[in-house]
RNA sequence: GGGCCGUUAGCUCAGUCGGGAGAGCAGGGGACUUUUAAUCCCAAGGUCAUAGGUUCGAUCCCUAUACGGCCCA
């Protein structure tokens, strides 16, 4: 019976251990050590040394080196990796049988005692191998792994399994948004959840999804930001407060875009702008720490100085020094159109001048700077629950922090009158009714809210996938989802 | 949405100026009691992404489609 597709031949490994009444699906295995404490606790062996301690682990069989009467088989798990060095004389024939029938992929557990081998490899000599869970399907190949990228992505738990350094990216993520919980708390912020399904899309400017409830009968859109709700918290006297959310926006899909995506948002009462620029500060060097070990890296071969407090300038300051002219709204719209077209930035009939400059500087500022910078003053027009500026109603006590050109965070010193937010709903209705799919829906039960009183905050987005991209050096938003959205395979 | 590139064995990749395909690893059989990309011997493994077209003949040339990557909008 040649029997040659791996497939066929671990499974039929498995049926015939249930055959012999064993199951290739334990349901328990007691460890004693992970592999990170075998190496912390029995490192200082010396090559030839052999410990009398033994010891239990579990893991999955990633490597087999079979010789015979005896054979080293490399166990992975949570931690790290750990050689097993298995020998007839120790295992016996039938324990010895185990392993010979172990494929790589495999997940075992092994007893047995800590040495260190003549070549110098730390080992455990296991007296007992157990299968616990047979695997059926041949891992990729032990030395260039598993790289084509599609794969990657669409079988990430592959990916995990073959590749360190994603499983390091993944670890520093965690890591993060741990640090980050932390500093929140240390600031005093409650951890709140909002609703994912939103009767009106609002808190951003973005397309976005739709679904339907059944019961109810009626359209709900999943959350383009928690914005909204965490500003009806404020309302309800919840002084400082913040969600790491999950928000979804119907875009494409690109190097920085992801469909759902993770958001910091936190919002606290009785501070403005600078206060916001301080906190974000506070947060970025606490991701940073955590994971670098201080404020400084590097980010595809650029280096980056973390290292606060960051320069602010005003949006209208960078984009004339950028175009080598005044822009700003001392310039008619039609100036400012021509020089977007100086500029190559396509324009829209419908923009007025604070959109019009908001182009030109994402045009020839945004992506060129890299150190951490705070924009401030963004336009009103398109800032619709940003405060304005005092003396300068056009513009608003908006920032952005932009780092390696690319936006980090969004803050506001929080718009609070409840008149002035009514009407700028109202511009966003008629934006939505001359074809502005992006536009905000009109949020009567938030303006009540408002109308209650709102007290005087500061409110702050993080992108904490960007974050997390800044932070890992990592090229592609991809690169830091554990399941990035992709179409159906072929 | 546009442009460029890719898709060949489970994985990583060659290759065919158009005559119908190869390696390494993994897998199978065998040898081996200190290996670590173990080594050695033997045998096996493919709808060359999919669908059309050109051709005596297409995995290779052409067109379309699917999926992916990069760049641009």
């Amino acid at each position: 019976m040649p029997v040659e597709d791996p497939f066929a031949v671990r499974r039929a490994k498995r049926d015939a251990l249930i055959e012999s009444g064993e199951t290739p699906y334990k349901d328990r295995f007691d460890f004693t050590h992970r592999a990170s404490d075998v190496i912390a606790e029995y490192g200082h062996l010396e090559a030839g040394d052999d410990s009398a301690d033994v010891v239990a682990m579990a893991g999955r069989v990633v490597a087999k080196r079979d010789q015979g009467k005896v054979a080293f088989v490399v166990v992975r798990d949570a931690t790290e990796d750990i050689q097993l060095f298995c020998r007839v004389n120790v295992l016996g024939d039938d324990g010895y049988e185990v392993v010979r029938s172990l494929d790589v992929g495999d997940w075992i557990g092994a007893t047995g005692t800590v040495l260190r081998t003549r070549r110098g490899e730390l080992s455990v000599s296991p007296t007992e191998i157990v299968l616990l869970s047979k695997s059926l399907r041949p891992l990729p190949e032990k030395f260039h792994g598993l790289t084509d990228t599609e794969t990657r992505y669409r079988q990430r738990y592959v990916d995990l399994v073959m590749n360190r350094e994603v499983r390091d990216v993944f670890h520093a993520r965690f890591r993060i948004i741990s640090a980050i919980r932390r500093h929140m708390e240390s600031q005093g912020f409650l951890e709140v959840e909002t609703p994912m399904l939103h009767p009106i899309p609002g808190g951003a400017t973005a397309r976005p999804f739709v679904t339907h409830h059944n019961t109810l009968d009626m359209e709900f859109y999943l959350r383009i930001a928690p914005e909204l709700y965490l500003k009806r918290l404020l309302v309800g006297g919840f002084e400082r407060v913040y969600e790491i959310n999950r928000s979804f926006r119907n875009e494409g899909v690109s190097i920085r875009h992801n469909p759902e995506f993770t958001m910091l948002e936190a919002y606290q009462a009785f501070t403005n702008l600078d206060g916001m620029m301080d906190l974000t500060e506070g947060i970025v060097a606490a991701a940073a720490q955590e994971v670098l070990g201080g404020l400084r890296t590097s980010y595809q071969g650029v280096d980056v100085d973390l290292t606060g407090p960051w320069p602010r300038r005003t949006m209208i300051e960078l984009t004339s020094e950028a175009a080598g002219e005044d822009v700003s709204f001392g310039r008619t719209a039609d100036e400012l159109r021509e020089l977007c077209s100086t500029h190559g930035v396509p324009v829209d009939d419908s923009w007025g001048k604070g959109k019009l400059i908001t182009e030109i500087f994402e045009k020839l500022v945004e992506g060129n700077l890299v150190q951490p910078t705070f924009v401030t003053e963004y336009p009103l027009e398109t800032s619709p629950l940003a405060r304005k500026k005092p003396g300068q109603p056009e513009l608003t006590e908006r920032f952005e922090l932009i780092i390696t050109g690319r936006e980090i965070a969004n803050a506001f010193s929080e718009l609070i009158d409840p008149v002035d937010q009514r009407e700028r709903f109202a511009k966003q209705i008629e934006a939505k009714a001359s074809g502005d799919d992006e536009a905000m829906g009109y949020d009567e039960d938030y303006l009540r809210a408002m109308e209650y009183g709102m007290p005087p905050a500061g409110g702050l987005g993080i992108g904490i996938d960007r974050l997390v991209m800044l932070l890992t050096d990592s090229a592609s938003i991809r690169d830091v989802l554990l399941f990035p959205h992709m179409r159906p395979e072929a």
